[in-house]
DNA sequence: GAAATTTTTGCAACCGGTTGCAAAAGAAAT
DNA sequence: ATTTCTTTTGCAACCGGTTGCAAAAATTTC
């Protein structure tokens, strides 16, 4: 159907090798040459096919997307960013979508048999196990938002979510909050783990300060919204950090329901900074996650180990900040 | 590296024809050779190459996923769905954001170097032109919330625009409003002026129904509201069709900044029915697009593209239906 | 202008598979 | 035990490219 080197070749009446080499760069052809392939290839519509040449190249500049959060919106910006980051550089991403995938095995054997040149696991929530699968394989692998303790002979590229609990914890104390809280995601998620141990770390000096944590379920809406009604039952603390934005703003939701105002009765510091989280009819108070910076060095780490697969391993992690909006109240 | 068919073949002391058999269903093996191939692939690990296979069988399944919408959230639960019912069938999405692009010959180009077996355009606000580049090229592909009159000859799945305009309009007749108005998304995107073009038609047979329209930018909260703080400075209709949810947040957003309230002062309804707008805080009477039916049908139709590339086009359109929540006045 | 050097070109093998065809093996019929 | 029919197997060519090597052509040196 479509025109093949060979056809390109008779009509220009040269070799396949010429063609082959007027299409990669760096090959040794004369101008007289290419001009002539050229125009053959022109009148034919002819574009080399990237996967027969993978065969002998041994390069498919295929990279695997892997994630298991379709739901949490900021992930549409991950998307957005991870699929301009590697266009850019020439290279596609095969989409994963993990969401209902226990077992890391299958996923390896699937994106090798793609022979994908990396594997980028976009994730904070996917168990180590599924990056170290890839790397057992030799397969280049990056673990976007992962922990870097966990498995350190897996790049990694995030924050350092404990860092984040103890910024989260000085910001409450500056302004004077005495009964804190951590309402978390999933408690098997290392962040959430990472994020708690950094709070109460932060908070341990503050003898006069107390502290109580509890889980959603996952990340969204609903989650938030149920956990902060069950907690509205009992006895509330003055302020909490929530896991993540989503969260956030089903605990408002729930807050609004029992007739207290935020930040007035009760205060709210969230995490990520999406998008969302800035609509003047949220203005919810966070801590900023740069997505951008951590999702461009994701990508250009990807690249550098395309070139050199055993490169040692990393940690790269990039510092949170708090954006100030209306959910606490202000300082002393 | 990885094993090959020859390693396993000279392993298991068969020819390569046999392994090939082994792992191509529907090839006359005996059970006894199976046996013995099968131990040899599983002692050395090997699974086929794909690609490789690819070659003969002129069959990669790799669909590419083709979108110019990464900002939102509706298009987070779009992959989501894609990528499932694509990996579902043994299928691999290949993921192309189209933001920055305006040349569909580049997008053909790309995808037809990776030999993709079909491409799914999903968006709305794409030129036609390139859909039909890739049905130039004989590539089965599928507009996925494409208008469904503009190319005739692309398979097209999605909604009636018009329709739903004409259904917004009649609700906002049946409520009593005498004074509508329609503030619609980018004003080239066809969606936009079919909704529109329903809309008048609509509100047409009630002589005593004043109706007026403007455009935001883009589909975006801020777009939104920006929009609406404009209008605000001039005269208010009594109830807005918005071409969107993000977009009528945004709306809400300045509605409130105005000291207006919804639904008493003023009336909304947007259009998607995306998971945020059932949150209660927001609460948003909207039409709700069948986004899951969508998606499923579009694989579906690709997959029967597959075997039959040359199938005649059809569009397949799927009803919306009116979701009631708090920002419309109850019907009279 | 011949020799030495550099650049360009084509041959042929290879990447990891599949498949049409004919030979070999096995099963059924006589 | 033969013959006939069916199933299984291997050979070899092919899918669309790349690349090491040596021959051919062009360029430089003397």
């Amino acid at each position: 159907m479509a025109a093949t080197l060979k056809d390109v070749a008779m009509k220009a009446g040269v070799s396949t090798s010429a063609v082959s080499r007027t299409f990669t760069d760096g090959a040794s052809v004369s101008d007289k040459m290419r001009r002539k392939v050229e125009k053959a290839a022109a009148d034919l519509g002819y574009s080399p096919n990237f996967l027969a040449r993978s065969l002998t190249t041994r390069r498919t500049k295929l990279i695997g997307l892997v994630s298991n959060n379709f739901h949490n919106p900021i992930f549409l910006q991950v998307f957005d960013l991870f699929t301009k980051g590697l266009q850019e550089r020439g290279l596609r991403p095969l989409l994963v979508n993990l969401s209902s995938e226990t077992d890391p095995e299958h996923s390896v054997q699937m994106l090798n048999q793609y022979s994908v040149d990396g594997v980028v696991v976009a994730s904070s929530t996917l168990p180590p196990a599924f990056s170290k699968a890839f790397r057992d394989k030799r397969i280049p692998v990056v673990n976007t938002f992962g922990r870097y303790s966990s498995s350190p002979e897996v790049h990694v590229v995030g924050i350092d979510n404990a860092e984040a609990g103890r910024m989260a914890a000085q910001t409450l104390v500056a302004r004077g909050y005495k009964k804190v809280a951590f309402l978390g995601g999933p408690e098997a998620a290392t962040s959430t783990q990472d994020r708690l141990k950094g709070f109460l770390e932060g908070l341990a000096p503050h003898s006069d300060i107390t502290v109580t944590h509890s889980f959603a379920t996952q990340y969204s809406f609903q989650a938030g919204r149920t956990e902060m009604l069950r907690l509205a039952q009992s006895d509330l603390a003055e302020a909490y950090f929530c896991g993540d934005d989503v969260l956030s703003i089903g605990v408002l939701s729930a807050i609004k329901d029992a007739s207290l105002r935020v930040p007035d009765d009760i205060g709210i510091i969230g995490f990520n900074d999406m998008e969302m989280s800035s609509w003047e009819n949220i203005a919810l108070t966070t801590i900023h996650q740069p997505i951008k910076q951590i999702i461009n060095s994701s990508v250009e780490l990807m690249v550098a180990m395309l070139d050199e697969p055993d490169r040692y391993p990393e940690a790269r992690l990039f510092p949170c900040r708090i954006i100030e909006r209306d959910t606490l109240h202000p300082l002393l």
